[in-house]
DNA sequence: TATAATTATATAGCGTGCTATATAATTGGA
DNA sequence: TCCAATTATATAGCACGCTATATAATTATA
């Protein structure tokens, strides 16, 4: 067990992904679309696709993508802002609306499954350095 | 700053492989194939597909996928086994040989780089929370 | 005002992960 | 021995990241 780092957070991603994904199976999600949802719900303002991009940090086909994938299936919708023609503002449909419970549910009890058996001292210095992790990668792009 | 930790292992994870995939552009391969080369170099024995997938827990598809694009830019050699026709040894080329330094040296910057300012305390009680939020979803699996 | 730059969205195409399924070779048991 | 189960590899098709590029609307500037 003495793997790099890096091979930790590959697969800690990939796992919590996949079991992530596999909760959401039943209401036909995934945890990207749920996550946009969820924020979706959450915020009072009309939303358009680039204020996904900047809360989420993805590129704009990335959110085109999983978008699509929301209309196609019913769980949003795309109508053309009247105060400027480039916008599209997103809304939630009653469907998703009426399953937002559910995911939230599921992203609670993911994370707790996360951090059990941890001690709140370890919880706090493991936060703390991952944050300097992330800080350190993002300053790394040059 | 107040994320869920999912999104920090799920960020993370994906910078470091973007700045990976960066470093590597130049000698035209990605992070996952650079990992398997090296995989191919250290170890002794003949391998194949199979022992890749234990090694990195991938799955079959996936790691088929990634050594048909490494084959096709001439980094590796698949051959059947005489001793069993079903399994197929896969050998570096002279191509892939020469460019090992370079990974491994690009690797063990980013893992420098990922770590920096951070104390030998602190990233003693990391890891092991690593290890352990890594084992709580290990287990999870149903 | 007409043109240039910027902004928001969309599309094409790729790599890496997955599941489901197929095929071929080997092994094992009736 | 022969058929069934297992094992290794391959293929189809999908989601979600990405970069590069296109298009339409708006804003800014000459």
């Amino acid at each position: 067990m003495d793997r790099h780092i890096g091979f930790y957070f590959k697969k800690i991603f990939q796992i919590m992904e996949k079991n992530m994904n596999k909760k959401l199976e039943k209401i036909d999600l995934t945890n990207s679309q749920a996550s946009i949802l969820i924020y979706l719900y959450k915020n009072k303002e009309i939303v358009n696709q680039r204020d996904i991009e900047r809360k989420f940090e993805l590129t704009n086909p990335t959110v085109n993508g999983i978008l699509n994938r929301l209309e196609n299936k019913d769980f949003i919708r795309r109508t053309v802002s009247l105060k400027d023609a480039r916008n599209k503002e997103i809304h939630l449909t009653e469907k998703s609306i009426s399953l937002i419970n559910e995911m939230r549910n599921e992203a609670k009890q993911l994370e707790k499954e996360l951090i059990a058996g941890i001690s709140k001292e370890e919880l706090n210095i493991f936060k703390e350095v991952l944050k300097k992790v992330f800080n350190n990668l993002q300053g790394g792009i040059k």
